[in-house]
Parts: structure tokens; sequence; C-alpha cells
DNA sequence: GTAGATGCAAAGTATTTGCGACAAG
DNA sequence: CTTGTCGCAAATACTTTGCATCTAC
């Protein structure tokens, strides 16, 4: 494992309150992705006192210092995860929300070619399959 | 030029109203990627009595019968567009917010062998790139 | 001590919906 | 005719914000 979101914020001049402490450790223990109400579940049966609206301020701000990512996946609300080192895209199951994660570093490079061919310097993307598993 | 959009509710037994006739002549129009509201606002200077909510129901209808694609680019509200026979992705200038449509085969199929490799068989997908203009 | 964070409730956006009037097939 | 559509305004869902209070550094 590589740094804690709580070395991240210190690192960053990110202000450490107990709120953001139990945020940061939440989303570090989720493995999925979840939206901002879900997190607030969770969040509140460790501290009930802390609101929804300190939950969504801090995944703005921990967004922002590029500490969360945030997904906008089809039709929902958005979603955040623990970014890491390694990026990586999302292959989501269209019958039960299931998303794997997955890294492709051919997909990778031609996107970055694609962005070159017209002129552009690729600051960031978004790559989403959708599918249907196979029995 | 391939089939009108009336041509497509027909095919698809969509009702053609004088509200969605105007709708989709707007959207056959536009080149950009234009939000509901300022789908609103074009069809407004056509038939100002058409309501939001007309248009809200209309996109929505036009997107089920596979007549237009849905975009949530970043942090903004849905956009639209025709949907034609050739699939396309998008490259978005994050400083002027222009969008350049693109194919490539190559990662298309990468894609789906990414997909069976997990198991899953693609059914959509979705790829944007932003990125900065070179001088 | 001070700048910034929090909780609360109210305000914003974007989108959907109930309902009576109306129009397409 | 009958089923589905429209316009309107009210409702919903998600997210942001003003303000007084509180807390980390």
């Amino acid at each position: 494992m590589s740094e804690t979101i709580e070395q991240k914020c210190l690192a960053k001049g990110v202000k450490l309150t107990d709120q953001r402490r139990v945020i940061a450790q939440v989303m570090s223990k989720s493995s999925d992705h979840p939206d901002v109400d879900e997190l607030y579940n969770r969040v509140s049966k460790i501290d009930p006192k802390i609101s929804i609206a300190t939950v969504y301020r801090t995944v703005k701000l921990f967004e922002e210092s590029g500490i969360l990512a945030k997904h906008e996946f089809k039709g929902g609300k958005a979603r955040y995860e623990e970014l890491n080192e390694g990026h990586h895209d999302h292959l989501i199951d269209v019958k039960t929300g299931e998303i794997i994660e997955f890294i492709d570093e051919e997909i990778e490079n031609l996107q970055k070619k694609v962005a070159e061919k017209y002129g552009y310097k690729l600051v960031d993307h978004k790559l989403e399959l959708y599918g249907i598993k196979k029995k």
C-alpha cells in the first residue's frame, strides 16, 4: 500500500479535521465506488454528527487535491474512489452494476496518439466499458 | 445524408407531433452538441409555445429510440447529438469546450478484447479525451 | 488568535411528473 | 374515438451556499 489519505493531506497542505479523517478512512476501506449518499451512510455509523454538506465539501476538496477520483457513470450520481498510483479504467456490468477495474497500456497509448493527431496534448480521459457477463 | 429523424421516427413507430418535428429539425441542423437548455432556446425561436418539459421528454424518447445520443461530459449538463451510422468518440478542448469527433478502429477493437478478457460482451462504451491545443 | 471548517437549513440546478386540455392515428 | 402528448406548475434529486459557531494550527 502506498501513502494513506491522511499522509497525502499533510503532503498537500490540506488541513485535517476529525470529519475529514473519518471520511478519509472510510474511503480507504471502500473497495467499491460509493456515491456521496452511500459514503455519508458509512461515515454516519462512525460519527453520526457529520453532516452531508461536509461530506460533499470534503469529497470535492479531496478531488481537487488529487486524492479522490470522481466518476459520473451512466445516468447516476457521482461516485468516488481513492486515487492511487496506477491509473485504471472501468468495465461496468450493465445488469448488476458491478465494476471491474482494468488497465490497458495499448489503449492508453493510442489515446495519446489520437490527441496528438489533432494537435492536442492529452490531459485527461474517461473510458468506460459497459458489458453483459457471458455464460 | 442518411435518413432524416422524421423517417427514423416512422420506422420505429414513434408518433410524430409538431413539437417533435421541430425538435428533430433543430437537432438535425445542429452540428455541435447542445444541452437541453440550448436546444430549448433554438426550438423556441421556431415555436415559442413549446415547453421545456416537452424538450426533456422528447430527447429522452429519442434517446431510447436510438435516434439521439446523450453525453454527460465532465461536470456539466447532459448534451445531445444526432445518432448516425458511424460511431465516434469525442476529444474535448478543456480550454474552449470545443468538441472534435474522431474514430479509431484500433481502440474499438481493443475495447472489445478487454471486455472479452473479463468474460463480458461489450454492449456500450464511453470514451472521452480531454486535451489542450498545442501551439 | 485567526483563517478556515462545520452544521443547519435554505437556495440552486437539472430533470421529472401529475393533471386537465388537446391532438394524432 | 382512444391513446398518447402537451403545457403548466409543482415536485424531485443532487449539490452548493450563507451564516453563526467552532476548531486546527
